[in-house]
DNA sequence: ACCTGAACACCGTTCAAGT
DNA sequence: ACCTGAACACCGTTCAAGT
């Protein structure tokens, strides 16, 4: 029958690459909870075992959709501007891609090992060795502004998976800070006072005052 | 008959507390895979479902242990010193208690808005009030130095998840030091730098180093 | 060489039934 | 009020069988 060889030859055959795209188009429809190799196959109209004949497993399908996104932003941010921009253009890269694929924060913090932690070392490196930081601090540097990149990853990425299908980050902003101030405010004092910029602040911008601390930190301290 | 009797009446009647402690000793054993419900029941020497009367299901349980952990980190590291000192203390006591219960950085990362992270941030930001930070950048400067503590503690989590059954961490330095340098070196000059570095460096060390930057750029910007 | 889809060995969670 | 444990609705992964 025609239609059965359609099926079998068909053009759009499975690829590694085609796997990662559905992965990734799934993650971010749904969240980590939607990405099951039985809704993949089922997209791909395929079995669930064909899978994993181009993919080793789901750890890896995980990695390698990571990997993807953080080499469009390494791509898309210049290495060759002022090592002080450079660095918060990477940064505010990885922000802005997290903040668009939030799966991605958890991804990076569960396997830093992975190559695009490496990317990202590298492009950060580069530029702090261009700012003249000496060599024996130039690691502890590195670590030190890929760690804070890390940490605001995960903590977006936890967001987003609290925050689910509403989208509207102010609102999510305020709740949280509903939760703060029902404490009592002789023990979360601070909490308290803070609860007004937590409403109102800007997510960016926050970020960006953490990484200008650590570069005006690196340079005090050399 | 009398060992009906005492199974039904015993003396060590569920609890949460007792249920959060098996967990604890679970994860500190067997990583975040070895916790599951039919373990710990086994453990409890009852059936799955009576630890939903006490928890409200594994989420809420991962919260508690963490939230357990973290607050005899901030009862055993004192508030009242000088607050360089202590928001370093702080700082190391979350380092060390991570390094034993690598699954609490996991838990951290995962769901940021716990009670847990409140006290961090609670103990960090009256330190930085007496510090002298200005009131405009003291959300800023609170959360550059959680978030930072939050991705070298899902990190350290990952490290931990990755060794596994070994616990040798020099070992395991090596290990991603080679993997850093399988590469090449003509794409990846930095990690080859570094390599030597990454091998030979004291976690700890590391981390304050980062936590030192951090709080030099907070006095630099103010 | 690549794909199919049933089967296996797990999970978290629920719930009727017990005490 | 609290506990029991079978049952349900899922998972990731494997693998004999197909083309």
């Amino acid at each position: 029958m025609a239609t059965h060889t359609q099926r079998t030859r068909r053009a759009d055959a499975l690829s590694k690459q085609r796997i990662v795209d559905a992965a990734i188009e799934i993650l971010d429809a749904g969240g980590e909870r939607a990405l099951t190799f039985r809704a993949l196959a089922s997209r791909l109209e395929t079995g669930s075992g064909a899978i994993y004949w181009h993919v080793e497993n789901k750890s890896d399908l995980l990695v390698a959709a990571s990997d993807d996104v953080i080499a469009r932003v390494l791509a898309s941010t210049d290495g060759n501007v002022e090592p002080f921009t450079a660095i918060r253009a990477v940064a505010l890269g990885m922000f802005d891609a997290i903040d668009a694929h939030p799966w991605v924060g958890a991804q990076l913090v569960r396997e830093p090992w992975q190559l695009a932690m490496l990317k990202i070392y590298e492009r950060v490196g580069a530029q702090l060795r261009i700012l003249g930081v000496p060599e024996r601090s130039l690691f502890y540097a590195a670590s030190a502004l890929v760690n804070y990149i890390l940490g605001v990853a995960g903590q977006n990425a936890a967001n987003a998976r609290l925050d689910a299908h509403e989208g509207d980050r102010s609102a999510f902003r305020g709740a949280v800070a509903a939760r703060w101030t029902q404490h009592d405010p002789a023990q979360f004092p601070f909490a308290h006072q803070i609860a007004e910029q937590l409403r109102e602040h800007d997510d960016r911008e926050q970020f960006l005052a953490g990484i200008d601390f650590i570069l005006a930190g690196i340079a005090a301290l050399g």
